[in-house]
DNA sequence: CCTTTGCTTCCGGTGGACGGAAGCCAGCCT
DNA sequence: AGGCTGGCTTCCGTCCACCGGAAGCAAAGG
């Protein structure tokens, strides 16, 4: 079996469709011959996608018409497709009669490479770091022109974030995600420089001259600071993870109250925690050099693995 | 909306059949009118989902012929079936060619109500719980005959366990299975107790009527001790975790170096931590008296029916 | 009582899934 | 080179499983 690298994943395009919002109304998708071109239904696995798309984290729990209707499905065609996920453990119907995620999805999806793989190399670190801050910690991945938070421990404390595991965000306003798009491919940085820069506060970076600049400081120092641009009140301090191939395969970020606020931390203070731990998982993954700069990291005795 | 209450969960019928151990040749399975009683592929849906199943821990990247061989489906039509889930996001296509989990089936399996919804509300108390032992800290609920692991901490250092995160573990074998089993609804016990108690250690329960005082002891105590019962150099204590119909919904235990290893610990040291965890777990998802104390027996107040 | 809303079952028509076969490409052996 | 193997992809005719309207139920509400 071939070792488990997490990698690029040249696979589907960049950026999914947006969910189309939910129609509401016109139960008038019938008769087979009219189905018009679907979002993404035309197949039976198509069909079953869009029923699992309809969940999301404010809809974790839907009864079978709410189901057929926001997956534009005829109640009868969702009534089975939902029942044979049912019958498999992909969803579970609770006694309300309302449909869940099943524990059975969360188990194969737990061996998504890029998630658990990376999550179990990167705990021990992301632990010491949360120890040492008693903050927000975070690790994301890229997929697309977004950020998808894969770990996330949490201060009950500290300061409220937006983010949430499994959830995304666009690349240009986090600290991770600025991390994962100046070191992403070429081709994706432009498509992200050449979109509309969506702004979340009045320090989010919209100007594509500015975020270019950026960029290519974060490339420089290795780390990125983000000061309030998803929310004013907090500043995330975020670095690099790399991979077997030394390509940047996830970021990591403490995120503490913002020095413009009371009890706010200067940033300065953590960058070299954040450094540090980024290039401890960085090894544990396998990357090659761990950096120049360092001399004589000797890189520690393996443990057997299980 | 309805609240996220981590129900029971009646669905599907309890413990799903053993993978049929991948039949390797007889490349055989043709003319969809011969097509015999397969496992579970006669729909659509079926055939995905015995593609999914194909992956594993020990099989995380799998080829397309592989994928075929083990799913027992012909090569042309796992080739469909495959093109569309990496279509969509479920599996991913590396550069070496091989098939993984893909990020997307991560994120809608990481919205199962039993996971997440459990896991951030536990989280804080893990982590205390973790710092406090520098130790293995587990989470885990149960899935018909199973324990199914949703979260850990280890400590690099800490004993090696054979458990992970997503993992399956039988419910007689670990502190957390025995917790959950003792408190699971009579039909599932009984279940266990009549089937085959797989041994694992020299000192691994076996004998039905040992485990059913054992379980009688744990609903006493509110907190199961398992020594060695799968794994000799390691202990665990563990304690129920209560929802909001104050049911049991699932469990978290504390492994350390067992007492008869050198640097052991005692047990009797951790018992409270782990209660006062599990009781702080349980307030946090609703859960409605906090257990009564241990003196003072005084009857509570009749719950409410529900 | 009737109405509404949501879930489940049924069943005939048909279009999409199916999979054998053939084409391709790489790697390997002789 | 030439042949061979093993894996991946494309094609296309057959046929049956999926589809979804309709009808039947059950519970809630007026």
């Amino acid at each position: 079996m071939t070792p488990d690298v997490p990698e690029p994943a040249p696979s589907r395009p960049v950026g999914r469709p947006p969910r189309p919002g939910l129609p509401a109304g016109s139960g008038l998708t019938s008769s087979r011959a009219r189905r018009g071109p679907r979002s993404g239904g035309d197949t039976v696995t198509g069909r079953v996608f869009s029923i699992l798309e309809v969940f999301d984290h404010d809809h974790t729990a839907l009864t079978l018409t709410e189901i057929a209707r926001a997956a534009a499905l005829p109640v009868s065609t969702a009534h089975r497709l939902v029942g044979e996920l049912a019958g498999w453990g992909a969803l579970e119907r609770g006694g309300d009669g309302a449909y869940r995620i099943g524990l059975r999805l969360w188990e194969v999806g737990s061996l998504a490479p890029r998630s658990i793989g990376l999550r179990e190399r990167a705990m021990p670190f992301l632990e010491d770091l949360y120890e040492a801050t008693r903050q927000n910690v975070q690790l994301a991945v890229r997929d697309g022109h977004e950020g998808v938070y894969v770990e996330r421990l949490a201060h009950p404390d500290a300061v409220r974030l937006l983010s949430r595991v499994g959830g995304r965000w666009p690349l240009h306003g986090t600290g991770v995600g600025q991390v994962l798009l100046a070191f992403a491919p070429p081709v994706v940085q432009e498509s992200v420089l050449a979109s509309t820069l969506t702004s979340f506060t009045a320090r989010t970076i919209t100007d594509p001259a500015v975020l270019r600049r950026t960029l290519a400081g974060i490339r420089r120092d290795g780390v990125a600071v983000c000061d309030g641009m998803i929310d004013l009140a907090s500043l995330s301090v975020a670095a690099p993870v790399r991979g077997e191939a030394d390509a940047v395969v996830a970021a990591i970020s403490v995120v503490v109250p913002s020095p413009s606020t009371p009890g706010g931390i200067e940033p300065r203070t953590l960058v070299p925690a954040v450094r540090a731990a980024a290039r401890g998982i960085s090894r544990a993954l396998g990357a090659p050099t761990p950096t120049r700069t360092q001399r004589a990291v000797r890189p520690e005795v393996p443990r057997p693995s299980s």
